[in-house]
DNA sequence: ATTATCTATAGATCTATAGATAATGC
DNA sequence: ATTATCTATAGATCTATAGATAATGC
């Protein structure tokens, strides 16, 4: 290790943060429940993070970033073919924790200061919407594609993998997999009869 | 008027909590944010409703109803084709103030106690998912889609209706009537070239 | 000396209750 | 008399700060 301090608590902090505002989001976190997480005293988070809104600005810029490095991978290793990416896509928001990504821009981040709130917004469409957006105006221009609005559509993948996030919290739902395979299949082919 | 009390200040508390809950979510709003909008004082709202909790569910309870009877009226009304009975259900969710469900499943009803959570899941099953199912399996009976399960299905149409309930938020989206139709087209006929 | 934690608590909210008071309808 | 509101406030949380103390590394 070269690093000057050891990040190992502010690290356990950031995981258990993630974690956390991830299943019960901005508002439903206490300081006291990652506190308790983490083994430490409420006080001490402080010494880590100067608020509640800092910790959480911080570990979502770090979720996001995460999925954009993860989702240019997917795309670039998925071949020229839309069905392939899309795959790819599915698979790679399928293998992380699920986020619901519209609580998150619907419910936590308007509670944040207008800073935060655009800074969040700004990066959300650079990392989650961008490289979707993307894929579909390449299809597009290879005439893989009928034309439908690509900012359309890519609301309409990040609205069905919120979808299959939450089906899967449900003991009776399809496996996710088969549900990505149904949303992919469904988005190229339709429901027709074959 | 046959009523016992007048009830018009209990149906202002109602929508205006109605209203605020679906903005900003159960637990941003404050007893106070409802009663300022009502133009009451905070305390007098518990001569309405014993509590915020019982007024959230009963608030939730009497919007789901309402799509209940909105969805089958749209549905049967839309004649036997699964693509004109989509459009129906679509015009019908749009027609109304954007609920999030994924927001509310995910976020708000987890944070009730145990008995209303179960009773809202119930409700939210029998008043959203239930009337779209019966609609997917109707039109598997006739041989109008191939074999994918109605209830995968029944989640896509809900995640769309959500997508697009927060597309239509941001200023650059396209209109909401646009997308409702790309939504029916993309899931009846694909993205295939013609 | 510096780093990381602790205890204690101020200050800000927020829900809900108690009891008083005004408005309404016999 | 009953209905609907009000003021005042108890009680419960929750974030963040102040200052003390233990652990670590020169």
């Amino acid at each position: 290790m070269l690093e000057p301090t050891p990040l190992d608590a502010r690290d356990r902090v950031f995981i258990a943060a993630e974690t956390l505002f991830r299943q019960r989001g901005y508002k439903a976190v206490k300081m006291r429940d990652i506190a308790e997480a983490v083994g430490i005293r409420q006080a001490s988070l402080y010494y880590h993070f100067p608020s509640k809104e800092q910790l959480f600005v911080a570990v979502t810029e770090q979720v996001l970033e995460r999925h954009r490095k993860g989702l240019r991978q997917a795309i670039d290793g998925a071949g020229l073919n839309l069905r392939t990416q899309l795959q790819a896509v599915a698979h790679w928001f399928l293998s992380q924790p699920p986020t619901n990504f519209f609580s998150m821009l619907h419910v936590e981040i308007p509670t944040l200061s207008e800073e935060y709130r655009q800074q969040l917004f700004f990066i959300f469409d650079q990392c989650i919407l961008e490289p979707i957006h993307q894929t579909f105006i390449r299809a597009r221009e290879q005439g893989q594609i009928r034309d439908v609005k690509p900012e359309t559509l890519t609301g309409f993948v990040v609205s069905l993998i919120d979808g299959i996030n939450y089906a899967s919290t449900i003991p009776e739902a399809p496996p996710k997999q088969e549900m990505a395979e149904d949303m992919v299949s469904v988005l190229l082919d339709g429901l027709q009869p074959p």
